[in-house]
DNA sequence: TTCATTCTTATTGTATACAATAATTAGCAT
DNA sequence: ATGCTAATTATTGTATACAATAAGAATGAA
């Protein structure tokens, strides 16, 4: 079974990034979710513009892109900053995440072929003799991803599934970072993934809905605790 | 009672355009939005900004911000042209407009103070009044806009007020020019504007949420049957 | 010392100039 | 006439140069 990781999910710089704009912009971002770049820094243009060997046209190009995806703040004439996720923000995205996802898991629970479906089960048997043999050990990064990502496709709703993949989860991917590996509460959430792809399989929109929101709702209040 | 007028709401362009950048920003938005520049249309830089009586420099800056809120296509090497929404891309946006506005409502429910709920009431009235004065006929674009938009302010989540604000909303617009003036199905929306502020008052989360996720499902309907 | 003011400097915003890509047209061969 | 290839052109992508704003340093006065 060949299932595209996470990274390439997430970042498919593979024949996409055909600009200097474009790769700058990927660059520029992942330096920015794995903390290269940190909370909070300034982001100097010209200094930028050298590091990563373009001019400032890209660079800037870039820094608006990112400002879109919520990575950046800029203030007119004073600059852009990588943004600082605070308690605050940190609920903010985990709410709106909880609405996107949950509808886009009702969706999926609706438009997600058979064929779809079972891959979606493949995947969470990997995850779970995965857990089995790591002892509680979540996949890193990967497993997750993945098991969202299918879902959010699945929803057959490509502008709820570019707001979730290209904007909301690299800030989540960015507040991991940041707390260096949430750890993620394997066992619950294998138990949730169950329930979740259950519903799926019975195309019972709602329920699936419900189900995501909630094992979203819970990470955020186990963050929130966190916090 | 002096409440912001749609226009200003939705493009605040007073004191907020400091840069050029900025006001091509709105100035193109809003042509496209009203239909100066069609659907479909290729949007050729040069002419562009010798319209605007910019260089090319701001307007690039503008396109990057339009693309980021859907209203302008992307291809590299290939330039920008203005969105197709196309029936499938109306009932996506409304999904996406359902679950987002549909949480908004329901942390308003949550989070609004007494004072906003009755400032809420006080507009309704307004719409009320006009609704019996003149027939039948729910205020032209103004009416409905400041209504939800005190509910998505009210949520307290500036994330999602963001992505609703200035993100959706225009598109929505630009769908409406489009259509020339949707009517909205006036009597109904009076009413279920009624239960939605009775169960914000009632501070009852589940309910608001239920019912603007309704009230926008219904809107959605009626357009895919126009569709 | 401390505050205010001016001057300096760094950085962003904007304009112009150049390079590279892709679309169009013209020419040629079949 | 049709289809292919090559040259031309237009348009986008990129780099550099200039202007304007704002932050910071230096100077002076209280």
């Amino acid at each position: 079974m060949t299932l595209k990781t996470s990274s390439k999910v997430i970042s498919p710089e593979a024949q996409e990034d055909r600009t200097l704009s474009d790769k700058t912009t990927t660059a520029l971002r992942e330096a920015i979710v794995n903390g290269t770049i940190a909370a909070g820094e300034k982001l100097n243009e010209p200094r930028l513009a050298e590091q990563f060997n373009v001019s400032r046209g890209p660079l800037r190009d870039a820094i608006r892109r990112l400002v879109a995806m919520r990575l950046v703040t800029h203030v007119p004439h004073q600059g852009a900053s990588v943004v600082t996720l605070d308690a605050k923000s940190v609920i903010e995205l985990y709410e709106v995440r909880e609405a996107l996802e949950g509808k886009a898991a009702g969706l999926a629970a609706q438009n997600m072929s058979d064929e779809e479906i079972s891959k979606l089960r493949d995947l969470l048997d990997i995850h779970r003799q995965h857990y089995e043999k790591n002892d509680g050990e979540y996949m890193q990064e990967g497993g997750d991803f993945d098991f969202h990502y299918l879902i959010i496709k699945g929803s057959g709703n490509d502008m709820l599934a570019n707001q979730l993949l290209n904007e909301l989860y690299h800030l989540i991917r960015m507040f991991r970072y940041q707390t260096s590996r949430f750890k993620s509460r394997s066992n619950r959430a294998l138990i949730e993934h169950e329930q979740l792809i259950y519903a799926i399989e019975q195309h019972d929109s709602e329920m699936a809905e419900m189900v995501m929101r909630r094992h979203i709702s819970r990470a955020k209040t186990s963050i929130e605790k966190y916090l």
